[in-house]
DNA sequence: ACAATAGTATTTATAATACAATTAAAAAGG
DNA sequence: CCTTTTTAATTGTATTATAAATACTATTGT
């Protein structure tokens, strides 16, 4: 047990949510009835239930009488809660799971770019600006490339001032984690991407909407390119 | 009690969550105790600590010893929880939050008719299709104009085949919910918009998903423009 | 044989009670 | 004044009992 530290209902939760998000348990497959699920854990039917409510209330699955507990359609699935974006983590994603992340952040991260252009603060354009120097760092081994990267994106996402995009940072940050997954390098940023970086910031700096949601495109269309010919390659081999 | 139908849990989860989404209990605010809720609602510890965890996997609020239970910070809320949604509906919503609803539209679905336009299946653009029908049907009165026009959005992101856009589905029924209180014309859907949507169909069946993504964007974008207007005149007002 | 009805058993829903664990705040001690 | 200890408030967990919902089975009438 390496998550003691939690209560009883949040441990059963978060096996419970691992193993239906890795598959283990599929859609409309029936998991152990709260009696079983009692002694699997050997806890109290309260802490049960409660772990149980607690995934109806994320959306993963139902529970009624005399049919049981069981995993609902995956279109129902809250897929932007913290807790569902880190199991699907510890499952095993696959390049189409990282095209999905990659289509959404195209439509999210350029429009993220354009509004922080228009109405991030100053302290914003700061933490902006601090993530870029932790890059820069990053380029000469002397900071976690991918931490840097990460506090980058979130502090674009929180200089849009919305609520909704700041809510998501926890997707790009599940995103970015299993690109690093597939890129999977220990080198440091290149240069190269570390500039991108930087013109995005400049744009946002000097209050040029369109050109900053143009030059975040650009570079989200170009890493999706790489992914989908990545697959098409793949898909070409298994036949 | 309009809705006893539901069980007792879910009631005072729908009771509790209104009223944080409200602003009845704001950010940082104690609820009552779980003996005080007990009370209040007449109901077992039971069903109380059930509807507590399911607004705590919802990240609306945290309960622990000796502090109680009290509504965390807004940008720990699950935006695109369907309950969630709809209890932001149950509010007033203003002028800002239709804007922070508008921004976010504009970054997904000119995406999501991009990849319509190169995933649809031929049932994905026969619904699309359907529901242009029941717009035209609108526009003579015979159907009703708001529920063809959700109804037209959600078919396109179905047909997006990613699911992280078919989950936003919510997000973007509730967004035109909120936008139809604003616009609150009981006027048919006028001919232009028709065709705005027409058009994006035409695109996106032909295949042309660039087409599609700027067709989309243009009348997202003027859309925003006109509540941006309303918001400045509004502010002007104000001094 | 078939359909409608009633009965049965399984599973979750709710309640009530007891005690444990946590922790913020008060009290005690230096 | 600062540190430590104690206290009390609140949630966490367990146990038991009963109610409600419902899938399945058996019965009954035609």
């Amino acid at each position: 047990m390496e998550s003691s530290h939690r209560n009883l209902t949040q441990q059963v939760v978060h096996e419970l949510g691992r193993k239906i998000m890795q598959g283990s348990y599929k859609v409309g497959d029936s998991l152990p009835s709260e009696a079983d699920l009692c002694t699997q854990f050997d806890i109290s039917r309260t802490a049960t239930r409660e772990a149980v409510k607690m995934l109806t209330a994320k959306g993963l699955i139902s529970s009624r009488p005399r049919q049981g507990i069981k995993v609902v359609d995956s279109k129902h699935w809250n897929l932007f809660d913290v807790d569902v974006l880190n199991w699907i983590l510890l499952g095993k994603p696959d390049l189409y799971l990282l095209r999905h992340f990659l289509q959404l952040r195209l439509g999210i991260e350029p429009e993220a770019a354009y509004l922080a252009a228009q109405y991030a603060q100053e302290d914003e354009l700061a933490a902006i600006e601090s993530a870029l120097a932790r890059m820069k760092d990053a380029t000469n081994g002397q900071d976690d490339t991918h931490e840097a990267d990460i506090e980058f994106h979130q502090s674009v996402l929180s200089a849009s001032n919305n609520p909704f995009f700041i809510q998501l940072k926890n997707f790009i940050t599940t995103a970015l984690k299993v690109n690093i997954r597939f890129t999977n390098r220990m080198i440091p940023v290149t240069v190269a991407e570390y500039q991108a970086h930087v013109d995005i910031f400049e744009l946002i700096k000097n209050k040029k909407p369109q050109a900053a949601f143009d030059a975040a495109m650009i570079t989200q269309r170009a890493t999706l390119a790489i992914v989908n010919e990545q697959i098409s390659v793949l898909e070409n081999k298994a036949l």
